[in-house]
DNA sequence: CGGATAATTTAGATGGCTCTAATTTTCTGT
DNA sequence: ACAGAAAATTAGAGCCATCTAAATTATCCG
């Protein structure tokens, strides 16, 4: 054979990996993701919340833990859960920096509104090079949170994690500063957006009306009759002064 | 059972998958590209072109193969080589505008150097949604080329194929301006980044020393002594002038 | 033309990730 | 303490994408 050394453009590089991190797959890191946020929820990992969290059958789960655990990225009893290890955990924690970090910047740099930034960041976190991620994260100036006002974890793992208190605990006549929303929801998340009621956001609580199940709030210099569906999306640090 | 609706913050979605385009794995995405390649670069395309570009073994192409012609992507004659259906192109080309509008958005707003843009775009060409694909090319201004001044399709898959000549074809005295260079090897990218033979620089050729396996241009104001193996990745459009 | 050689396909296997159905273990309530 | 329910695992299967070794088909050349 010729060997015409492969004339291409944009075809597979050759394999050059050098020394990077471990290469997982995406389902491996999805499997470590959902259940650093499921042990930081308190409680033992079952098969079933996994399970249900990422919408696969329980014995699929069963499966990918038994290869997580012979990679030695989780710890697992049969029948009694998981737990992940340190080097499962800075996986996750990876991960989630990617998420977040790419939040920030599809909603910065790009304009995404925040309701469909989740989405794009999911399927892009996985292809996140260290490169890129750094590059994104000096162009935003190192934020601490995503837009949604979740910590962003470092590069060496380390998170600030920070409790609110939801905005139905406060009184009336309180003043508050939005600290985080749920990114549960997308509708939710677009009605906060469209009403001004983002992390940095100043609130004032005018009145409860429970009975009706909303709170009148001001934002800016105008009131909202918020639904508790809402509200109970928005996390506040109350203003001291 | 008792339904608890799942709460998660960045866990899968629902599927909800809406009327998107057909979606295919990454794999077969990138075998159209080889093979739109390959197509495009004359004569027929044969399975061990198709395993050299993608670096696998032939029989994983004819296993592919006949997944593809499942999926009426491409037409096999076996023992005789493939061709992409329409919808094959389509599909093909819609990935390598991602690949360019992804490559020259890397460049232009994150500021990667030019020789690494193209294995980023690799592996974010798969994940690219049509929302951030559009989002990217508005903020771009509507780009014709990617920074290796390669068409970049449009939407609707027509892509401006031009043809330039090599910068070793030019003589003594001339001026052009480079239109493309080559994006095979990312060192020689490295090295013509470093002299400023990139697309749009204007150069004038001062001597050829064939003998010595060089050719002498002027860029801006310098001179610079161009060895033949990066002289053939420089492709240009003569000044009529 | 026909044999050697090269290209392609077939055969058979593997790993990753998923599923359903069946089984086993754990939990719970009386 | 134990029966029934719930949760987890095992068993068995399938699809995707890859591999090596063997068989088949095409090409090339004397
Ligand atoms: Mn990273
Ligand atoms: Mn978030
Ligand atoms: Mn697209
Ligand atoms: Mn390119």
């Amino acid at each position: 054979m010729t060997r015409h050394d492969s004339h291409y453009e944009e075809g597979t590089r050759a394999e050059r990996e050098g020394p990077e991190r471990a290469s997982v797959s995406k389902a491996v890191e999805d499997y470590l993701k959902a259940i650093y946020k499921l042990q930081r929820a308190g409680q033992v990992v079952t098969t079933s919340a996994i399970a249900e969290r990422l919408a696969v059958a329980p014995p699929s789960v069963t499966n990918m833990i038994k290869r997580l655990a012979r990679m030695n990225l989780v710890r697992h009893t049969p029948y009694r859960g998981v737990e992940l290890t340190p080097a499962g955990e800075k996986m996750a924690l990876e991960i989630i920096r990617h998420h977040r970090l790419l939040e920030r910047y599809l909603a910065e740099a790009l304009g995404v509104p925040i309701d469909q930034i989740h989405d794009e960041a999911e399927r892009l976190e996985h292809v996140l090079s260290e490169e890129l991620e750094e590059r994104m994260d000096a162009l935003l100036g190192y934020p601490a949170t995503d837009p949604h006002g979740d910590p962003i974890p470092t590069k060496e793992g380390v998170v600030a994690t920070r409790e609110y208190q939801s905005l139905l605990n406060l009184t009336p006549c309180q003043r508050a500063v939005i600290r985080r929303v749920s990114d549960e929801d997308p509708d939710v998340l677009r009605n906060l957006a469209r009403l001004g009621l983002l992390p940095e956001a100043t609130i004032h609580v005018l009145r409860l009306e429970a009975e009706e199940g909303q709170i009148v709030v001001e934002v800016g210099d105008t009131e909202h009759l918020l639904p508790l569906a809402l509200a109970s999306a928005v996390y506040v640090e109350p203003c001291t002064a």
